[in-house]
RNA sequence: GGGCCGCUAGCUCAUCUGGUUAGAGCAUCUGCCUUUUAAGCAGAGGGUGCCUGGUUCGAGUCCAGGGCGGCCUACCA
């Protein structure tokens, strides 16, 4: 674009007799013909300013701010304006909320007033300085005596009556976040939980670690994995599914309570409950059982409904969620019996298979006995687990990592929490005999081999570990994004991500990134053995 | 992965069975307005109708392929 054309352009909104604006474009170029217009009086990107308040404190000391007349000192983002001739209301957002502000020449005086006015745009973020009344109508408002830009929005806001559209909200988070104060307050809420979650595990005597996310081994659940590459060590790496093989060599460490909230890696679809990468809270405690994990599971539950619900009860949409009371507890094989009306455990593995035909359940060739009770599970009782329900006493062959029950052949000493007909928490006593536990990774190799694409890995790191052994130990995995979910009434885990995974715009020129990634490995591999050449 | 639906101005949406110059609200621009509340009044501008092909005298509209999204479904936590 030639100088001319770029003059011709941002002539417009300045020009009384104003060439046509059109268009993004056009919006642009006024805004930053208004812009440098602004520069002149002040700097157009100042380095701070001084806020006495936020918006919830100036309405929490709104009374006395009013007696005393005293000037506040407040920021935020310009959302709309009233212009009145020679007066103009804003209302100004900050995080907590909004503010209405009031501009009058015979104050500001004919100038400030002016750029105020006419120089101001919709979604600039200005600081104000003045004193508080309240309108006739009851409005508490800032009445202005200076006021200064502190950033501009070159690009306009969208329209705020109608809610935006589910992918610009997923896209454009700023923008949603901008526009809507639920949005900040929903994000402002994850926060508190997280912090009461972390709060509650220091409390209990936890100690918070990492792990890394990096692994040469994934495992800790079954999940198909991401793989990356290492370039100096040469080799590929996953991203971690699971934290657990890493906090369990913590517990053998003598490290009794660990506790880890971490984004795991899963190379799996998405859809309204699941998100590639997702954040997992995952609690190792050295001489405690099962038992001991659900008295903590129940104890986090009800803490969090006093604290986020009300009288001890979560409303998630029809349902109302009663955590204040002891959950329900019922196991895994019983379930299934009395969702069946069959005597499940006494069939043979055909009449099994038949049964679970007859409901529904699609079977596939290579899946063990005990998988085809997992999908039946699946099927028939999770959807009608709504209020907090412990399931007990898993399946042997589902759970390679937890410790056989001390009562009951062929099961485990494992509980998953169902809120909701979704699984909340997973948790074991600990195998903790690395003899078994080779045996079971054996046995899921076998599994693996006759075709089951999910049996885990055999790591013999960590099975060295539990050979200089591993106290006695529960561990628990609580999905922190469903956890979220349940506790702000959100039906997608979208919803609860500031930045879920999409599918690129490709309103940008991408490079292409495997090849131009490998070739620039390549490169610094030749460019170091050069270098150590020489 | 499969099915259904959607994509039109910066944003949210109209445009009937193919037919003049694709409309509205908000936002923008010009003018008026000294306590407004989705402020108001008068006027103006703004479009690659997701992309690529095809059918047709004529396509935003019909057909095919592709892209992105939503819902349902499958897999999973």
């Amino acid at each position: 674009m030639s100088d001319q054309q770029k003059d011709d352009r941002r002539k417009a909104p300045g020009d009384d007799r104003g060439a046509a604006t059109q268009g993004l474009e056009n919006i642009i170029a006024g805004r930053e013909e208004k812009l440098a217009r602004l520069a002149e009086a002040a700097p157009a990107y100042p380095y701070r300013f001084d806020r006495t308040h936020r918006s919830h404190e100036i309405r929490a000391a709104a009374t006395t701010l009013m007696e005393s007349q005293e000037r506040v000192r407040f920021a935020g983002r310009l959302m709309a304006k009233r212009g009145m001739g020679k007066t103009m209301f804003a209302p100004l957002d900050d995080e907590w909320g909004r503010l209405q502000v009031y501009f009058k020449k015979d104050d500001l005086g004919p100038e400030a007033f002016k750029r105020a006015q006419k120089l101001l745009d919709l979604g600039d973020v200005i600081g104000v300085e003045g004193h508080l009344f309240e309108t006739r109508t009851g409005e508490l408002t800032i009445h202005v005596e200076r006021f200064e830009l502190l950033a501009k929005a070159l690009r306009p806001l969208p329209e705020k009556y109608h809610d935006m559209s589910v992918e610009l909200k997923s896209r454009r988070r700023h923008l949603d976040l901008a526009m809507n104060l639920e949005t900040r307050e929903r994000f402002r809420r994850r926060s508190a939980i997280v912090t009461e979650l972390r709060r509650h595990l220091d409390e209990a005597g936890f100690l918070e670690v990492e792990t890394p996310a990096l692994q040469p081994l994934y495992g800790g659940a079954t999940a198909r994995p991401f793989v990356t590459r290492h370039n100096a060590l040469d080799m590929e790496l996953y991203l971690r599914i699971a934290d657990e093989l890493y906090l369990k060599r913590l517990i053998v460490g003598g490290l009794d309570r660990v506790y880890e909230i971490a984004k795991d890696f899963r190379n799996e679809g998405m859809d309204r409950t699941h998100n590639p990468e997702f954040t997992m809270l995952e609690a190792y405690a050295a001489y405690w059982d099962y038992h001991d994990m659900m008295d903590l599971a129940e104890a986090l539950l009800r803490r969090l409904g006093e604290r986020f619900g009300e009288d001890g009860t979560i409303t998630y949409g029809e349902h109302t969620i009663d955590v204040s009371r002891p959950f329900a507890r019922v196991r895994f094989m019983d379930a299934l019996v009395e969702a069946t009306g069959e005597e499940v455990g006494a069939l043979d593995d055909a009449a099994l298979a038949d049964l679970a035909r007859s409901r529904g359940v699609k079977i596939k060739p290579g899946m063990g006995r005990d998988r085809v009770l997992d999908e039946l599970f699946s099927e028939l009782v999770e959807p009608t687990l709504i209020q907090p329900t412990f399931v007990m006493d898993h399946p042997k062959e589902l759970s390679p990592l937890a410790k056989d029950h001390r009562e009951a052949e062929g099961l485990v000493e494992r509980f998953e929490l169902f809120v909701c007909g979704f699984e909340l928490a997973n948790s074991f006593s600990e195998l903790n005999d690395p003899r078994e536990q080779r045996r079971r990774f054996e046995a899921q190799m076998t599994l693996a081999a006759a075709g089951d694409d999910e049996a885990q890995q055999l790591d013999e790191d960590f099975l060295e570990a539990m050979e200089h052994g591993m106290p006695p130990t529960g561990g628990i995995g609580i999905g922190v994004d469903r956890l979220i979910m349940l506790l702000c009434d959100c039906h997608s885990i979208r919803d609860v991500l500031l930045f879920p995974a999409m599918r690129p715009e490709g309103r940008q020129e991408r490079p292409g990134f495997s090849e131009d990634w490998q070739r620039k490995a390549d490169d610094d591999q030749a460019a170091d053995q050069a270098g150590q050449e020489a």
